[in-house]
DNA sequence: TAATTGTTGCAACTCTGTTGCATTATTGAT
DNA sequence: ATCAATAATGCAACAGAGTTGCAACAATTA
């Protein structure tokens, strides 16, 4: 509880980000999660100690995506997922439930690791899965770069 | 064009569905497109020959997910959307630009083949790989059998 | 033809996520 | 501690994706 609110802090702290108490509430969660959380989760969670505004969370994750300390995790439900990004906790597959729709964290494994994975237990019945890469096509990088380039003649 | 609109048709037969305009009219989208397409995207694009509703194109895709014909890919900006799911057209990873928006498929390649192949081409900037699994989680995989030998009973 | 069944279109709705703006809190300097 | 400058929050209103109920319509079958 307490390592967490610290931890908390000095994550906002070495980011450079002023300590809010929705910030510290927001952070805190996604710590003491061991799923990762829609905004719903989130506001849901913090109704009890304080009334933040779902606005305010949305723009919190923004922010904290923006600095690499979350990362969101999109879902075919329409409800984007958000846990902590950090060097202990690399990017890895998640599982989607179809039927409870819950959401959990994979192994750091490849794709063709994880399906194994998968298919080795009795217990799942995977019907699907997905690798969504986003960034820049190619268009895009080029179309920026030019933009750059333009600035520094500028 | 011809050829595609008899492959519509073909699979609506081979699927057992019965075979009305609007189901071959966006089957036939599907067959043409060369990226996946959104409801939005398939809407615009018969709405130039004949006025279909967006919740009947959600219906039909729905129904094509059901029988494999189609399948759907989640993306973080909340839309979502839809290609031919076929053995020729196996899953794959898929690139989605964060300026543009656009989505493209990629070679059906494994998670860490497709991070190499996207690094190794200077074009691409990557910022975020996401693997998705879906289908049934231990509970309710296990909570579906239970029902099941309880009907038998029945 | 008439009854049955399945499909579509429309209206209304829920939910996620975004934006503009006024109010309030945080920060850093005095 | 006080104050001004700046940043963050809350509220209201909005846009868009996706869903549901129901009546109208089309296809099937008897
Ligand atoms: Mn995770
Ligand atoms: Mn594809
Ligand atoms: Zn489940
Ligand atoms: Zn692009």
């Amino acid at each position: 509880m307490n390592k967490k609110y610290k931890n908390a802090l000095f994550t906002l702290q070495n980011a450079g980000l002023s300590k809010t108490p929705q910030r510290i509430a927001v952070l805190t969660s996604l710590l003491e999660a061991t799923t990762p959380l829609s905004v719903r989760d989130i506001s849901q969670t913090l109704a009890a100690k304080a009334r933040i505004d779902r606005v305010t969370i949305y723009r919190i994750l923004s922010l904290f995506k923006q600095h690499g300390i979350a990362r969101e995790i999109a879902s075919s439900g329409g409800t984007n997922y958000f846990e902590m990004a950090s060097l202990e906790n690399p990017v890895h597959p998640h599982f989607n439930c179809r039927n409870c729709g819950e959401l959990s964290c994979m192994e750091p494994l490849t794709f063709s690791q994880s399906r194994q994975l998968i298919s080795s237990q009795e217990d799942y019945s995977v019907d699907h899965i997905e690798i969504n890469i986003s960034g820049l096509c190619a268009v895009c990088r080029n179309a920026t770069k030019l933009q750059k380039q333009q600035n520094k003649q500028v």
